[in-house]
RNA sequence: GGAGAGAUGGCCGAGUAGGUCGAAGGCGCUCGCCUGCUAAGCGAGUAUACUGGGAAACCGGUAUCGAGGGUUCGAAUCCCUCUCUCUCCGCCA
């Protein structure tokens, strides 16, 4: 959520700034209904002040119907401000509505852009494999040597569902404890095991709600909603608190599944296991000082990169344009991996500053001193990393000629030692 | 799922025959004083949001005692609904 008074005082910057996202403009109405929800406001206050020293010169009136007229009078005062009330509710409401549906402004050093075409290469690690054999897809790979089961998943549950078995199923398992293990020990984040499911209020201050509610899966009964990611639980980890200076910057690692909607991919990446409806992922958050938060998207997105420095995957760091980070970032690095089975480099990780647009949603603030007021914290995030996409990545990068695949050395230790995995 | 208890400021905890309560008291914290140091002691201060005025310091108004409604001139206190927490029973990984 933007600053109100921000928006008040920089309409026309900030909607020139919000043009630089693409889309139609949003900020028409605001000023019509901020002038509204003042005037209203004045003249609800107003009545109330008048209202409630009338009310203590009655208090004191011992003979109540000395002072029959005044109640009289307070009778209709009271009514006169319920209506206004009433009124200031649905405006406050509309505003606040549209406060919601409004997208974070990019940051200053996001490169304007409409596409992903206009994405910029930022810098590149590790050579891409040379093959002296066609390279298969990971599906490929993973349902001949026995550890990848799309068709069984399908009838277990339907389409983008994967059932991973044996040495597939533990490399999985492998993964996330590798990486948690690096954010923990090396890069100094504490592990949380959060809630799967979450409520409105979460969502909200995340900002998947309300814009984007067709893309997340519903629990019926409990009005509760499955993540689609970490950062939606651990961001809310201190929604509605004051935390201390000296507490920043805050830093969690969470391995969660993800589950996701997927409308409006139909047609997209539909085999293998690039685009699932469930995944899992290990999370990076970050709530940090306003001032600290360019550096630590950078470091952030350093961490990510360890992983698949470790696991001698190539890949390449990419800023996202004003027209391609998401509705709640200013300001995002992709990490894409390098997917010989594809021929290209394919998102594994997303790395994203929120500034203060998540903090103001879900008030989650620091004060600097304690004397000071409090501010807003900057939020950050970063996958590190998309499991399952490792996992492909690990498959196409690491195969042989024979369909075998050679286990990165990181993870040897996290598979009681297996250096291969080979057809049964 | 059944029965009961409760939700007050950073924390603990008063306050319910409605009236001057943003809310006693204590702890904590901040500043000052005092004392070789520390501890103890003394004094002052210590919520948030919105809003009006002001360049600012700051001054004023409104709201907030789990959330939302209602009764009333007036509600932390009365009524209704919801949420959460705790205890006991049942069930269960």
């Amino acid at each position: 959520m933007l600053d109100m008074k921000f928006i008040r005082d920089h309409l026309d910057e900030a909607e020139q700034r919000l043009a630089t996202r693409g889309g139609e403009p949003c900020l028409a109405g605001f000023r019509q209904l901020d002038e509204r929800r003042r005037s209203l406001l004045i003249e609800s206050e107003t009545l109330k002040a008048q209202k409630n020293s009338v009310s203590e010169e009655i208090s004191k009136v011992k003979d109540k119907s000395r002072v029959a007229d005044k109640i009289a009078e307070m009778k209709t005062v009271s009514a006169r401000i319920k209506t206004l009330d009433d009124e200031l509710k649905t405006v406050e409401d509309e505003l606040q509505h549209l406060l919601l549906t409004i997208p974070n402004l990019p940051h200053h050093s996001t490169p304007i852009g409409r596409s992903e075409a206009d994405n910029v290469v930022v810098r590149s690690w590790g050579e891409p494999p040379s093959f002296s054999f066609e390279p298969k897809n990971h599906w490929e790979i993973g349902e001949q040597l026995g550890i990848l089961d799309f068709e069984r998943a399908a009838k277990i549950t339907g389409a983008r569902f994967a059932l991973s078995k044996g040495a597939g199923a533990r490399l999985e398992r492998a993964l996330i404890s590798f990486m948690l293990d690096l954010h923990t020990t090396e890069h100094g984040y504490t592990e949380v095991l959060p809630p799967f499911m979450v409520n409105r209020a979460s969502m909200t201050a995340t900002g998947q709600l309300p814009k984007f509610e067709e893309d997340l899966f519903k629990l019926v009964d409990p009005d509760f909603l499955l993540i689609p990611t970490a950062e939606v639980p651990v961001t809310n980890i201190h929604r509605d608190e004051i935390l201390k200076r000296s507490e920043l910057p805050i830093s969690y690692t969470a391995y969660t599944p993800c589950f996701r909607r997927e409308a409006g991919s139909y047609g997209k990446d539909t085999r293998g296991l690039i685009r699932q409806h469930q995944f899992n992922k290990v999370e990076l958050v970050k709530f940090v000082h306003p001032a600290e938060s360019e550096a630590e998207l950078e470091q952030l997105t350093g961490h990510a990169e360890r992983v698949l420095q470790s696991l001698e995957l190539p890949y390449r760091v990419v800023a996202l344009c004003s027209g391609d980070i998401g509705f709640s970032a200013c300001k995002t690095y992709d990490l894409e991996v390098w997917l010989p089975g594809q021929n290209a480099y394919r998102e594994i990780s997303s790395c994203s500053s929120f500034g203060d647009f998540q903090a103001r949603r879900g008030s989650i603030r620091f004060r600097d001193d304690d004397k000071s007021k409090p501010e807003f914290v900057h939020t950050l995030n970063g996958s590190g990393l998309a499991v399952g996409r490792t996992l492909v990545a690990i498959l196409e990068n690491c195969q042989r000629a024979d369909g075998s695949v050679v286990i990165p050395k990181a993870l040897r230790p996290y598979m009681g030692g297996l250096e291969n995995i080979t057809t049964p």
